[in-house]
DNA sequence: TATGACCTTCGAGCGCACTCCAAGCAAGCG
DNA sequence: CGCTTGCTTGGAGTGCGCTCGAAGGTCATA
C-alpha cells in the first residue's frame, strides 16, 4: 500500500491527515465543497479568520470555483479540525505556520514534522498535569466553602 | 474549631488560603517577610507584573516596611500560587480580580466564591479533555510519521 | 432587477496581559 | 561615597491572535 501511493499519501493534499478517523465536524452534504459560509458554520470560525489563515500560510490555498469564490474541501476541514486542537493546546501560530510549511515541503520533512509534534505532545503532557494540578487545589476550596457554608447554616439554625 | 475561630480564617487574611498545604515554592527561610526580588525568584514573575497585580486589585495591599518597601508575607506567596494556578486554568485575570474582591468583601461571599470556582472546575474538567483528545489525535500522528519513517527506511535499505 | 452573499487587498484597530519607562527619591552595604 | 535595590504614579508600548473596514467587484436567487 505505501508502495503503490508511496508515502506521499500526506502531501498530496495540504491536509496532512493521516487516516483521520470520525471528523468532528458535521459533514452534512456527502459533497467536497462547502463555501465560507458553511465552514464558517462548521467551524465557529469567522470568515475573516479563515481568509487570515489562509494569508498567513496557516492554511495551503483553498480551492476557488470558476468564479473565485473559496470551495473548501474535507481535506481542509480535516485541516481545520488539528489547527482547532492545536490551538486548543496553545501552540503559537507561527509553529502551526511551520508545520503546515512542513507539510507543503514534501515526505522529506517527516522527520522534523514528527519531533515538533513530540515537542507538542509533551508540552500538552505537562499541561494536563499542571491542570490536574489545579484541579485538586479547586476541589479543595470548593470542599472548604461546602462545609463553611453548612457550618454556617447549622449555626445560624440551631 | 469553626466555632473558636468562627468561619473568618479566610478573611482574616487576603490570601484565602484555606487548608493549603505544601507549598509549591520554596520558601527559604522560616520568616514570613520578603522582599519583592526574593517574590520574582519563588514565583517567575516580573518585579514590573507583582506591582501591577497589586494595582490592578489582583492582591490585596502588600505590607511595607518602615521605608514603604514591600514586604511579602507567607499568605502572599500562597496567593500568587493560586492565582498561579488560575492563570494556567486560563481564567481570566478581571475573574481573579472579581475573585479577590469576594475575598475582601467577607465570609458573606462564600457562596459567590464556592459558585465561582465551581464553574472554573466545570472548565478546567473540559479543558482537560479537550487537552487529551488533542493528545489521542498527536499519538495517532507521531504513530503515523514513526511507521513512515521506518516504510522508507526499510524501503531505501531494501 | 434587486437583494444578499461572496470576492479581492491591505492596513488599521482591538483586547488581553503584561512590560517598560520616566523621574525622582530613600535605604542598605562594602 | 557610590552602587544596588527598592519605592511612587501614571501613562505608553508590545506581542499575540484575531477582527474589522474600505472600496469596489461578481454571482445566485427571488
Amino acid at each position: 500500500m505505501l508502495q503503490t501511493t508511496p508515502l506521499t499519501t500526506e502531501e498530496d493534499n495540504p491536509a496532512d491527515v493521516c487516516s483521520a478517523p470520525p471528523p468532528g465536524h458535521p459533514r452534512p452534504d456527502g459533497q467536497d465543497s462547502y463555501t465560507i459560509s458553511e465552514v464558517v458554520a462548521f467551524t465557529g470560525l469567522t470568515a475573516h479568520t479563515l481568509r487570515w489563515y489562509e494569508r498567513i500560510g496557516l492554511m495551503a490555498h483553498v480551492d476557488r470555483s470558476h468564479t473565485g469564490q473559496r470551495r473548501y474541501s474535507n481535506r481542509d476541514l480535516d485541516w481545520l479540525d488539528l489547527v482547532g486542537k492545536l490551538r486548543l493546546t496553545g501552540m503559537p501560530v507561527a509553529d502551526m505556520v511551520r508545520y503546515a510549511e512542513l507539510v507543503r515541503e514534501g515526505e522529506n520533512t517527516f522527520g522534523e514534522r514528527r519531533e515538533l509534534l513530540e515537542q507538542t505532545r509533551r508540552d500538552v503532557r505537562a499541561r494536563i498535569a499542571e491542570l490536574q494540578d489545579t484541579l485538586a487545589v479547586l476541589d479543595r476550596k470548593i470542599t472548604f466553602y461546602s462545609d463553611a457554608t453548612q457550618a454556617y447554616e447549622a449555626e445560624r439554625t440551631r
